[in-house]
DNA sequence: CTTGAATTGTTATCTTATAACATGAATTAT
DNA sequence: ATAATTCATGTTATAAGATAACAATTCAAG
């Protein structure tokens, strides 16, 4: 075959890119139950299906989970997909649902200096700052 | 009355008494429906009865819970409860299950820092990093 | 072809969490 | 004191999230 690797890796799958689209649409993180049923017409017919395509989304990188709402979203870095990274950080709005994905770059020596006393090797971050955005404090 | 509001809020009812002592006994965190298992005898018959006493525990600081693993752990710090802290870090090891609470000192700066273009007030941060422990390390 | 491995589909089930309503205790008003 | 209101707790039922187990299919060697 001639595609590299790296290249086949990015072309995703019919089921792939009908889940990215789905939260690409949303301005929301959704549930896999909620991806399920805006789904059901394009041959998702069972939550493992979901949650399959979920599982190859995040081990790529394009899409996080939630870990404090048990939701998905799309990446909305370029650095995430390209190293395949499974960490991610957000800052979450409790009044509006906005949704904001922290840059990389600030978040890893930032887990580095937290660990300092703690000889611990991490592999998975999730940091998430819940509290009220911008536009909802007024 | 005679007792301070202060002191009254130390003084934790029955079922809060049993819901701690199970978590403190166990080495891991637990889900509430181990707890429920573990209390069956000693009042608890709903699901509903952990989980509104959860609440109550992690509203005064004593109790957080790992997102990441949908369980519940007492807090190892005096901070938390001094402060009813809803706010905690944890390194978690993905192979023996070791939980730590990090120092809430260490953790305030850096969430700031993290939100430095950010224009965002927190309210409610959890901080997961899952790895490997020393021990598990050789 | 045939066989075995890997992926996908399907059903059933398990785990986690909350909604809705009932009951009971405590507080306040008449 | 008793009725009315409020707040906490109990109970049942159900929603939401996730996975186990197995069948069907695909696809690449041999
Ligand atoms: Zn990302
Ligand atoms: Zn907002
Ligand atoms: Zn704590
Ligand atoms: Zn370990």
């Amino acid at each position: 075959m001639i595609k590299t690797q790296k290249h086949a890796a990015l072309e995703l799958t019919e089921k792939q890119n009908l889940v990215m689209e789905t939260l690409a649409k949303s301005k929301r993180p959704l549930g896999a139950y909620s991806i399920l049923d805006a789904l059901r017409d394009d041959g998702f017919k069972a939550p493992l299906q979901v949650y399959r395509t979920l599982d190859q989304l995040i081990t790529l990188g394009m899409v996080h989970r939630l870990e404090s709402l048990n939701a998905y979203t799309v990446c909305q870095l370029d650095s995430c997909a390209s190293r395949n990274s499974q960490s991610a950080s957000f800052v979450i709005c409790e009044m509006c649902g906005l949704v904001e994905e922290l840059a990389h770059s600030n978040v890893e020596g930032i887990v580095s200096r937290l660990l300092t006393n703690f000889d611990f090797r991490p592999t998975k971050t999730a940091i998430e700052i819940r509290g009220v955005c911008a536009s909802c404090q007024s």
